[in-house]
RNA sequence: GGGCUAAUAGCUCAGUAGGUAGAGCAACGCCCUUUUAAGGCGUGGGUCGAAGGUUCGAAUCCUUCUUAGCUCACCA
């Protein structure tokens, strides 16, 4: 990318060589932070010497003296360069350091006639020599598609971003602490696997050439990290990122972080207490309080959070009773009753129905924090069954402003049962079903040695992180959110 | 993948009875010793997302493509 401007910064690259200076200089070592320096000076207002480094982003000239903005990692401070104070390099100043340069500033503090807090500057580094100009200073950059693919020039212009992505890395610190304290072990597994397994989704195909064959991104790490439990680690957890193959949205991204964790002699409640009384806490740890505002909306956080059986929400919200229903055929005049496009649902299967039902009328109606429990057996393979109903499992996926943001079960642990439900899901994969499961017989095998009864659970981080950050998009929450490449 | 909308200077944006482009900021030159998006005077800067088409003439009208945003589908 050239323009005149450019040229012209390339142009005075040259000139500060030929003054004898480096324009990209081996090391600085700065001693203050802005945010520190002014909140020293603002406690005595005594005079003290700084030392600061950081990239200018605004520049306002008066001849004889000058103003610069001063951005470092914590914030901004301006600094004021005076021609008798720096005598000959105060005209390197002026004419040599520009807008989006990285310096380095030694001075001393003082208060402007206006009232700002200021260093006096007596010597100004070179750290870095910018030949790109920065977006305008008071717009900034608001162009969606170059804040994404530049993103370093978005946290640049716009520091609440990189404010939030330093949230974000507070928010996986407090996860992981609230689990070492719990006697958790974080584990890894395998991301290149031979059958991707532990969700309904499109997997990512890989080569490897020396072996010569296909290998699968994992879509979750859930049936390795059984093996584990079943090898008798009884308190695990990963929290890596997963990949699916499917589409992009302002809830997706084609790789995700997800953190699944597994409790041997623990079931589906257990798992719930975990959910709330972690993500309570890690919510009161970074915003200070259980009770947050998302897009305007009011969201309480305070355990416990409320649980909702999943056929007492359908009953709920869309009228339908699913333990007064008769036959598949019945459910689909219900649910055309209900609202339901009739040419979508036409020939549905009965629980694939009710899925859609659910999908169609009380997801997006649950602002929660809410629990709904109890899936159909048929729609959730990995589950145990619930003893007083085997129609149902033991599961609940955990709502927030209408989205899913975690799904946990009883783990099955019947070797003879689910090896009936992965070959029913074979046979969907068969009839075209592309996000059916694949057989995995090792996994099989591992529940034929004995895996103890088990809660399982699964958060997706970038979703929570939607929710703690007030982000309308999943985007928002990832420093390189996926983007097409640009043609030539 | 479908639908809607958008793409003009480095950035933020104007620009339709089609007549080969403007502003502010940034840059460059000059003036200016306390500014806060500093100010004043002046200068340079664009294959108007790409390729075709209509037309004497296209940033503007038509077609296709690319990228993005929203949305639907799929899913977490």
């Amino acid at each position: 990318m050239s323009s005149s401007e450019s040229e012209i910064r390339i142009q005075k690259i040259q000139e500060i060589r030929e003054m004898g200076k480096d324009p990209y200089p081996p090391r600085y070592y700065p001693s203050d932070y802005s945010a520190d320096v002014l909140k020293k000076f603002q406690e005595n207002e005594t005079p003290f010497q700084v030392n600061l480094a950081g990239r200018v982003i605004l520049k306002r000239v008066f001849g004889k003296s000058l103003f610069m903005t001063l951005r470092d990692s914590k914030g901004d401070i301006q600094v004021f360069g005076h021609i008798e104070q720096m005598k000959d390099e105060y005209e390197f100043l002026k004419k040599k350091i520009d807008i989006g340069d990285m310096i380095g500033v030694k001075g001393e503090v003082f208060k402007t006639h206006k009232g700002e807090t200021t260093v006096n500057a007596f010597e100004v580094t070179l750290l870095s020599k910018a030949i790109n100009p920065l977006p305008e200073k008071f717009h900034g950059l608001t162009d969606v598609e170059t804040r994404y693919r530049q993103r370093y020039v978005d946290m640049i212009v716009n520091p609440e971003v990189k404010d939030n992505f330093v949230i974000r890395a507070k928010v996986i610190q407090a996860i992981r602490q609230y689990l070492y304290q719990r006697d958790f072990i974080e584990v890894e597994t395998p991301i290149l696997q031979q059958i991707p397994g532990g969700a309904n989704a499109k997997p990512f195909i890989t080569h490897h050439n020396a072996l010569s064959m296909d290998l699968y991104l994992r879509i979750a790490p859930e049936l390795y990290l059984k093996r584990i439990i079943t090898g008798g680690i009884e308190k695990i957890f990963e929290m890596g990122r997963v990949f699916r193959n499917e589409g992009i949205s302002t809830r997706h991204n084609p790789e995700f972080t997800m953190i699944e964790l597994y409790q041997a002699y623990a079931d589906f409640n257990d798992m719930m207490k975990l959910t709330e009384e972690m993500i309570a806490s890690v919510i009161k740890d970074i915003k200070g309080s259980t009770v947050i505002e998302y897009q305007g909306k009011t969201l309480d956080f305070t355990v416990p959070w409320k649980r909702l059986r999943m056929d007492e929400a359908v009953k709920q919200f869309s009228g339908i009773d699913i333990n007064q229903v008769k036959d598949r055929d019945e459910l689909e005049k219900k649910a055309v009753e209900a609202g339901l496009p009739a040419d979508k649902i036409k020939g549905m299967e009965y629980w694939k129905l009710f899925n859609t039902l659910f999908e169609e009328k009380v997801e997006t109606m649950l602002e929660g924090p809410v629990f709904i429990t109890h899936y159909p057996s048929k729609t959730t393979p990995l589950a145990k069954n619930d003893p007083s109903n085997p129609l149902f499992v033991e599961r609940f996926e955990l709502f927030i402003a209408g989205r899913e943001h975690a799904n946990a079960y009883s783990e099955l642990n019947d070797p003879i049962l689910q090896k009936e439900k992965l070959m029913e899901q074979v046979s969907e994969k068969k009839s075209g079903d592309d996000e059916a499961m694949y057989f995995d017989s090792d996994f099989v095998n591992c529940l034929e040695y004995g895996m103890p009864p088990t809660g399982g659970l699964g958060i997706g981080i970038d979703r929570l992180m939607m929710i703690i950050l007030n982000a309308p998009s999943i985007r928002d929450t990832l420093i390189f959110p996926h983007m097409k490449p640009v043609e030539e």
